[in-house]
DNA sequence: TTTATAATGATAATCAATATCAATAAGGAG
DNA sequence: CTCCTTATTGATATTGATTATCATTATAAA
């Protein structure tokens, strides 16, 4: 399962890395982990206060951060002002469509898309290393 | 000519909204239109101040915003926290290759992925209004 | 001109993110 | 297990870009 497959790489980013084990890391794996996706880090320190009452913001941001690290979370912009987390499954990349009405977020991946974007760069002598792709519009809901 | 088509553009804006004309808007188009892209706030607000002392920070974000709502300008963010403008080239449109490691922006246009897009979000019965796309690595030099 | 209203610029406020630092916790050595 | 070095935590201060405030100044219509 894709959730302990994150926490056992996680638990072994932090083991090879010389950081140690706390409870407040694995608090916050646990619901970070659990979460709907693309989570904000006020969303997510609100969340983890419920359950673990005490929890630092700035620990929650240093945390966060660390899974971006490790590998297990990717750091999200979506021009709101504020970072928002989403698990990564490994392998695994999508991009996102954006309604502006309800803000809900659709994921999507096109290989074609990837393929012109490899292409676009290989022209311009570009090794790419990542790449953001986002279509901001109104959702259906928001349409009617 | 581009840049005198987008002042014109601006002056009608102003007009049809109601605002008004000022040395500081005029001066700030003068700037703008000739400026190299991709330029932050602060680097405009620099070279504005080079040629006119006394010229105030805010005012300088507001018309910029001004531009932006004018169609002459286009909001940038490439996720360095500070936000960028680059004159609108009416009816084109380009996306970003960004090198992390020089911070030089090459463009490109590409309609198939523009095509493919708007299958995307056809398929998601979603309706695009806008769309970011951003391809970060490293130029050639950078590569070397 | 006169006058109503918008714009300016100095400054304060905002807000998310980050830095600071004393107190606490982890975990290896003995 | 206990000691000890070092990392981590969380309260708080700071940062940095942007935005709001507001007294003063400028615009443009009457
Ligand atoms: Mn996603
Ligand atoms: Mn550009
Ligand atoms: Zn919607
Ligand atoms: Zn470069």
């Amino acid at each position: 399962m894709k959730r302990e497959k994150n926490k056992e790489l996680f638990r072994k980013f932090v083991s090879r890395q010389g950081l140690k084990s706390t409870r407040q890391r694995e608090n916050i794996l646990d619901v970070f982990v659990s979460t709907k996706q693309h989570m904000s880090v006020e969303e997510l320190y609100e969340k983890l206060r419920a359950a673990h009452p005490g929890i630092g913001y700035a620990t929650v941001c240093r945390t966060l951060k660390l899974f971006a690290q490790s590998g297990i979370a990717h750091e999200i912009h979506f021009g709101d002002g504020r970072t928002r987390y989403e698990p990564a499954a490994q392998g695994e990349h999508h991009d996102h469509l954006v309604c502006t009405g309800c803000g809900t977020i659709a994921e999507f991946e096109n290989s074609t898309i990837e393929e012109l974007q490899t292409a676009v760069a290989d022209g311009h002598d570009f090794l790419i290393h990542s790449h953001k792709l986002e279509l901001y519009g109104l959702c259906a809901r928001c349409r009617k």
